[in-house]
DNA sequence: CGGCGCGGTCAAATCGATTCGACATGCGCT
DNA sequence: AGCGCATGTCGAATCGATTTGACCGCGCCG
């Protein structure tokens, strides 16, 4: 059980040579599957654990195979910040499991820093069978163009529809405007909405029209859709990211200092769980009671905790659905089917965050 | 660009043959480093655009090479569960950066729920040039015995030494020391404890010293022993995670019906920062003032917002350093360097919540 | 003017497996 | 007894690249 140099590591040829028999014969025992005695079998799989051979190397079968195995899945950002958001959380929780069952791999693949057109290396040189762009694409996506040029099949999660790959989606459109129903069937009238990210660039403050024109991500562009088919946001505040700090800052503004305290808006819909909890905190910094004077509703369904003793009330999405939803397509892909889309149910789920909007 | 079948996807030898060079010329020009005329390498450069070849086939070169190229990262758990730990995502942003730098990329492996020696297909069977066990090893570890098996070598972080393969660790110990010493030092004397996992089984409730000292997992067993190092604990409280509402419920107990008031611990080291900001909030919803009522500690240093106001007095770790010295460690073993093994500092950074202990 | 060396190109071996078609053996059936 | 078929085994081609060593022609130097 020495340390084994890998040019004596042991291959079917050897275990076939020292079972006596050939190489087709030995590949066929380890297959498992094709035409075989048992007591050749047994003679194969004894010279194997004699040499200490674990069985076929991945890489040869996969260059025989013409597959991978591996699935790569772009998560847009650097882990600490794509995984700060336990929405991409659940959903890679999900992706990993439904690809497990077939054995695939999940190769992660981080946004880059750079430029314009900059994609990271794995994009142009890693091995993959299917590329799954969980948060979806640009107009002018230089990852998915990469992809495109290796001929590497696509799966997309959110927004913009791709020729040739599957879709899924969440009613985003649908939702948020449940949400904001629900704010308006209060008698809220002034009502704040703080948005996520816009496009690449990171920005936070209020926005105007032509900014809100020009936005290119699509949870955000959908989100501030379904909204605007209910009401229009006495003012949008667009952050850099969905996190806490970012929905806290924006809320401090909205309801702090913006305007004076009789046009101070009585709700915030937020593009985001995270977001919608820091709008909670800063209400509670400022001295404002929840639901009394402020309703705060969110988006995404997420389990908070530490928001206790307030429940967020929130548009539910079945994130880890989604997740599995996208491994399905990309098994579908692989196994040569249609690509077929879908758009997956949302739902508002009450908490204790929204209530009557305050009189006067 | 219309759509390929894989079968007619160009390849070296058709570039080559269209280029009028031979198969080894195109190579030399797609390696950019081998001796060749800038006439020739335009010249298989055109005809590979001609066909739309965009770089040699990542299998081919792998089988070619020995090397996949890719890391295996085991997280231990479904990535919904690790992941929702800022901790582990640190160290995967880390890690990810680190190996991005020689274009490795991480292959994520999750654990299993299976039985005692249940392990994830990916660790018998994808191809990996060596496997990074982030959250080190048990004493009989069915994952480190099938990668031992196969030769794939491994780096570990935290805990125990493995035999050949580099050792990241923290210097929990003295880390967990400081914490309560600190503590000490501010006049507490009846301080409980709220620990990690003790091995693979989910439990949670106080222990006894029996179940202390068959405690299997590694932050957990050296945290312990840092801590009873300056203080034996009056209660130790294991929890089945690191996470918020582990520590809460914890903490309820602890300092809700568990003793009378008279006797309630007045500190609370905690074995992480999730678990810590649970006691918080428990603490904070008993009525009770922190750090005037109870002073809480954590261990890892993460940036909690939504904690607000309260900032957690805990130890920092260089958690994005572990990542990255991870990945350094696994790039040493490709490279065949020795395998060294760290120990990263910790230090402990006072916040709000913890203070004098009462009097009386 | 001849030989040496070097820059550039190429043929062939190699990485480790899978799989197709051929082949040998033995059995059952007429 | 002879034919055909099923069963099990094997040889050889193949996946797509990298790399070594040979080879060739040309320029430079003695």
């Amino acid at each position: 059980m020495g340390r084994r140099t890998p040019s004596n590591r042991p291959t079917l040829a050897r275990v076939a040579e020292r079972a006596g028999v050939s190489v087709s014969t030995a590949s066929l025992a380890f297959s498992g599957s094709g035409p075989i005695t048992p007591e050749t079998r047994d003679k194969v799989f004894a010279a194997a654990t004699d040499l200490g051979y674990t069985g076929p190397n991945p890489l040869g079968r996969q260059l025989r195979r013409g597959r991978s195995g591996i699935i790569g899945v772009v998560i847009g950002d650097h882990p600490r910040r794509a995984f700060r958001d336990p929405v991409a959380v659940q959903v890679l929780d999900g992706l990993v499991d439904a690809l497990g069952t077939e054995k695939l791999g999940v190769l992660l693949i981080p946004g880059v820093d750079g430029g314009e057109d900059a994609v990271d290396p794995l994009i142009e040189t890693a091995a993959m069978d299917v590329a799954v762009l969980v948060w979806g694409v640009l107009t002018k996506d230089p990852t998915l163009a990469a992809l495109q040029r290796r001929d590497v099949p696509v799966v997309v999660g959110e927004g913009r529809a791709v020729e040739g790959a599957p879709l899924v989606a969440l009613e985003d459109r649908a939702g948020a405007a449940e949400a904001v129903r629900h704010l308006v069937e209060l008698g809220h009238t002034r009502i704040a909405e703080i948005s996520l990210p816009f496009g690449r660039g990171e920005r936070s403050g209020p926005v105007d029209a032509d900014r809100i024109s020009r936005a290119d991500r699509t949870p955000t562009v959908h989100r501030m859709a379904g909204i605007r088919d209910v009401v229009e946001p006495v003012i949008t505040w667009e952050t850099p990211a969905s996190l806490v700090e970012h929905g806290r800052d924006a809320a401090t503004e909205i309801l702090g200092t913006w305007v004076p305290a009789s046009e101070r808006p009585t709700a915030i819909v937020a593009h985001s769980d995270l977001l919608a909890a820091g709008a909670v905190i800063a209400a509670r910094e400022l001295g404002l009671r929840i639901p009394e004077d402020v309703s705060v509703a969110g988006f995404d369904g997420l389990d908070l905790p530490w928001l206790s003793p307030d429940v967020l009330t929130s548009v539910h999405q079945p994130l880890r659905e989604k997740g599995t939803r996208l491994g399905q397509a990309a098994i579908g892909l692989l196994a040569g089917e249609e690509p077929t889309s879908v758009s997956l149910p949302v739902g508002l789920v009450p908490g204790t965050t929204t209530g009557p909007a305050p009189v006067g």
